[in-house]
DNA sequence: ATAATAAACGTAAAATTTACATTCATCTTT
DNA sequence: AAAGATGAATGTAAATTTTACGTTTATTAT
């Protein structure tokens, strides 16, 4: 089964109703972007994000998260609706209002052969190839997004492992903010939020001395966000 | 013609796209929300958002604008999309799927008869009835991004006249973040970001002494947007 | 033992935010 | 015409947050 069905079997006087995925990981300091190969007519061998018809009995949601399941292997990822593309004209095949959603994941726990399967290729954000129909908008846009509610929610500890470093967590903020920040005042900042749990763990990958590793602390934050705190990171 | 069309011709096995629509306006220091009064089956009776069926050739955001002329005479209103409602279940008569647009408008300036021809009624937010199927989600949503998106993009000047007071200004402000603003503090943040053009003409409606009206400055706006500035209103 | 390297840490200046009370312009009342 | 009433307009000092910036530390490799 093609994940996309754009075949012959398409009614030109139908509204259609897709889902497209937008797939972000973070790895070695940048955010990247998993797109696909497509292997059927039309736009054969153009990227293209990932897809597929929402079924009639399918929550919209519940066919993003299948169609993510499909081709990562992963489940309970981190999935937002991003928002609903809907030109008359989007696709010139047939009529078709797609809903974008963004998922964040980790990108070293993914299944590689399902996504080889697949035709996938990660790509950095700033070398990715043209996009089939409007799905560089949607990227784009998932973007901006991604950007603006890393500052208020903390989205950004889905893109890393469970442990990670002080310094990795920094790397990745930067990456979405596209800009460097300083290390003392991040680490300061970070820690007057009281949201991290510092392990007696190291990483030693990066540095003879090793960083320590730490846990969100999701626990807490969510009786913060209860009690209608609002908090911003860095 | 119903804007709605729940009508018995709907076909069980076919996906529908529809728009419903968040119509904002702001009087006498409150939020409201325009919503209608059903007067077809199924819900006959029950209050709910306009919307209406997007149509084969129509690009979402057409169908969306054209519903609210429709309803109200306006044109040239803000408008954004909010987000699509895509759960199977959402309407007990068919597969639907509904992409919810909220739009701001300038209360005294919509047209009354239109409005009320199509049982339209403005209730306060905190004074809301019951709405149909997911319409009350779509709300809490949509008030929801207006709280947030007013911080840091002048959204909230699409709820005042073109020509407006500062204590008006405050009052819609604190009416959006629910809370109470110092006055002289709010001026003077206002005024730094420098976007406001004093006029020589007062409001005396609501003091003896009469308020300054003011106007947003859009054009210097644009260019400060395109420049990369980033603001903040109160 | 020494060199090398990224991790960890603190402080002072600048900028922003907060809290708070009085005067001003104008109309109404007498 | 004077006095009273009312919302509009304004400034300043303290507290907090943000910014800028250099040194020490733990560890491994040589």
């Amino acid at each position: 089964m093609t994940p996309i069905l754009k075949d012959l079997y398409v009614q030109k006087d139908k509204m259609y109703v897709a889902t497209d995925c937008i797939i972000f990981g973070f790895d070695a300091g940048k955010i990247k972007l998993l797109v696909f190969k497509r292997r059927v007519e039309p736009f054969l061998g153009t990227w293209s994000l990932i897809g597929s018809f929402v079924r009639m009995e399918e929550d919209i949601s519940v066919a993003a998260k299948r169609v993510l399941t499909e081709i990562t292997g992963l489940d309970n990822v981190f999935m937002e609706q991003l928002k609903a593309y809907g030109l008359a004209d989007r696709d010139p095949g047939y009529r078709c209002v797609s809903i974008a959603q963004f998922a964040l994941i980790r990108i070293d726990d993914y299944d590689k052969e399902l996504t080889e399967e697949h035709g996938a290729h990660w790509f950095e954000l700033d070398e990715l190839p043209q996009l089939v129909l409007d799905h560089g908008q949607m990227v784009e846009d998932a973007m901006a997004r991604l950007k603006r509610k890393a500052r208020y929610q903390p989205i950004g500890f889905e893109l890393l492992p469970e442990k990670f470093t002080i310094p990795q967590l920094q790397s990745l903020y930067e990456a979405i903010y596209q800009r460097k920040l300083d290390d003392r005042n991040f680490r300061k900042k970070l820690m007057t939020l009281g949201l991290l749990i510092k392990l007696n763990e190291k990483d030693k990958t990066t540095s003879r001395r090793g960083a320590f590793l730490y846990k969100f602390d999701y626990n807490t934050y969510q009786k913060l966000v209860k009690s209608g705190y609002n908090f911003e990171i860095a």
